[in-house]
DNA sequence: CTCTATGCAAATAATTTGCAAGCAC
DNA sequence: GTGCTTGCAAATTATTTGCATAGAG
């Protein structure tokens, strides 16, 4: 919602310098590096919450930046593809998030219901349990999703 | 996807009777019990399944039980603020789906990638989780989402 | 120079809103 | 009869697709 907002928040990611081998993964796969996918991938690492493609859009536009939404959704759907980022379907938001995976662990996050400040969470309770869904369904589990959703300290 | 091909796998839920108290639930809030909101509950109590808004509707069509799109999102959300009806957003579907609440204790599901078979899982492993989470981030956890998608026994 | 990436317009899909008429109580 | 409900049209929001052109390698 807020992106603003949740931006003055201390969030737990770190602010990463540009990788220089992003350029490569593109080209290793016959993409292109190009001026708006510089300029989303450099937002993604300056960004320390999941953000959405209107967020991208619109910050993007701020800094002066040409882009179209459009771009933006086709920038993520390839990033995601290469496996750079990571998608996000947070508690019933109704919108997709994106972040950065520069080969961070498997992790969940929390969102603040009042000023929208997502946190990353350092664990994931669900290896066991996986095993025990897929003896119990009979299902072999392929992935999984756990959003939780709650009051920020500063919102409480 | 199919709720068809779903139906037919055996489900976890039982078909369960109409509860002659709905009614009441609604007209203690000076709601009405109409025919489409007579449909919809019976529809939902003979549906196995999460169904979506669509669904719901083209089911009621072949019945034909004569309502609008619109209605359905409206009752579905009527039932919901009611505490009847639980609203499910399951991995990255894209939609909302929603089951009878009907006295069942909290779970969550799988859903295979391949015909769409929604099973219940009767287990909730986060009640310690929540408590360390609110430890951990200060964040009075209030709700959280946990979905699994994987392959039905049928479909690997 | 070739082929991918982009912008713009338009299409889709899920869901919501406005308003006048219908129907439950 | 009064006020909640519904249908129909139209608006909204998130996302995708088609196509001709711009630009990376």
């Amino acid at each position: 919602m807020n992106l603003q907002q949740g931006i003055t928040h201390k969030g737990l990611n770190l602010l990463l310098k540009l990788e220089p081998n992003i350029p490569k993964d593109l080209r290793a796969t016959g993409r292109r590096m190009t001026r708006t996918r510089q300029a989303v991938l450099a937002l993604l690492q300056r960004t320390r919450q999941p953000v959405s493609a209107n967020e991208i859009f619109d910050q993007l536009q701020e800094e002066k930046v040409a882009i179209d939404l459009v771009t933006v959704y086709r920038t993520m759907h390839v990033l995601k593809e290469l496996g750079m980022v990571l998608q996000l379907d947070l508690h019933q938001e109704g919108l997709s998030r994106y972040e950065l995976k520069e080969g961070r662990e498997h992790h969940h996050h929390i969102r603040c219901q009042i000023c929208g400040l997502i946190v990353d969470l350092l664990l994931c309770p669900l290896k066991k349990v996986t095993k025990l869904i897929e003896q119990q369904t009979q299902f072999i589990v392929d992935d999984h999703t756990l959003e939780f959703t709650g009051l920020c300290p500063q919102c409480q």
